[in-house]
DNA sequence: TCCTCTCGGTAACCAAAAGATACCTTGTTA
DNA sequence: TAACAAGGTATCTTTTGGTTACCGAGAGGA
């Protein structure tokens, strides 16, 4: 059962047979995809929390704890905790979390062949509607 | 702080500079993907406003001329006006806007896949860290 | 011994952005 | 006169992200 019919559970939850939108929620976060790369990169598998935060220059512990929260409540990531004395906190990608970076790398992919389309869209852009020349 | 003048900020996606964050970025509103899919959907091609606004219960209006501005800003979206005397104004995708809903379509379908997925590791994960384990 | 640092977070506070609601325009039509 | 078309603007609230401080144990240096 993907929907409980509960349209003001999380605002507004208008299409139950588009579940874009709330894998494209996770995902919007600051953090997530970035997070997901790191995990995805990373041959060992597992990441120590520390060190992830070392890999993501100007992601604050706040943030790098509740992006982790959050992927790994939806069973992208896995948590495991090692009973030490300091203790250790390694993060790895589950499967579901492996084929959601597969299919966000179309998504990266997308992103760097059209990067210049969308600068030279934006500078049209901005030069014919924001009073460019037009206006003495 | 970060070294945000990385000249090849286009391979690195933890720079803000790189194009990449900048694309996932736009598509982290709220109402984006949504609108893509809708204009990708149609069979005409194209959408007028109140139109779309119709078929994207939710939302208001202006956040429809927001979204549908920076998605034509990006040259993803064209706006066409036709300047009758009730003005009507067109959207259709573009070329870029086709190839975008197609890299979108990836993510969408790992979505649906595994919606349900996603779903039960919440509902476990909800279960066994909220309230429903030992609670001491 | 005391001071400090590390590790993996949490809690409190704060600023900024996103989003929603309400009201306005302009001109025509019912 | 009201409604509709496609928005614009203004104000409000919610969400988001960032900063700082703090914890509790262990380890290292002075």
């Amino acid at each position: 059962m993907t929907v409980s019919t509960a349209p003001d559970a999380r605002g507004d939850l208008f299409d139950p047979a588009c579940p874009t939108r709330q894998i494209l929620d996770r995902l919007s976060g600051k953090w997530s995809s970035m997070v997901i790369k790191i995990l995805a990169e990373e041959p060992a598998g597992e990441v120590r929390f520390a060190d992830l935060r070392r890999r993501v220059p100007g992601m604050s512990a706040k943030m790098a704890a509740q992006t982790l929260k959050e992927l790994e409540r939806d069973g992208v990531v896995l948590r495991r905790v090692e009973a030490l004395t300091p203790p250790r906190v390694h993060y790895s990608l589950t499967p579901l979390g492996v084929s959601l970076d597969a299919a966000l790398a179309h998504l990266r992919e997308w992103a760097e062949l059209h990067a210049h389309a969308v600068d030279r869209a934006r500078t049209a852009y901005d030069r014919s509607h924001d009073n460019g020349g037009t206006n003495p």
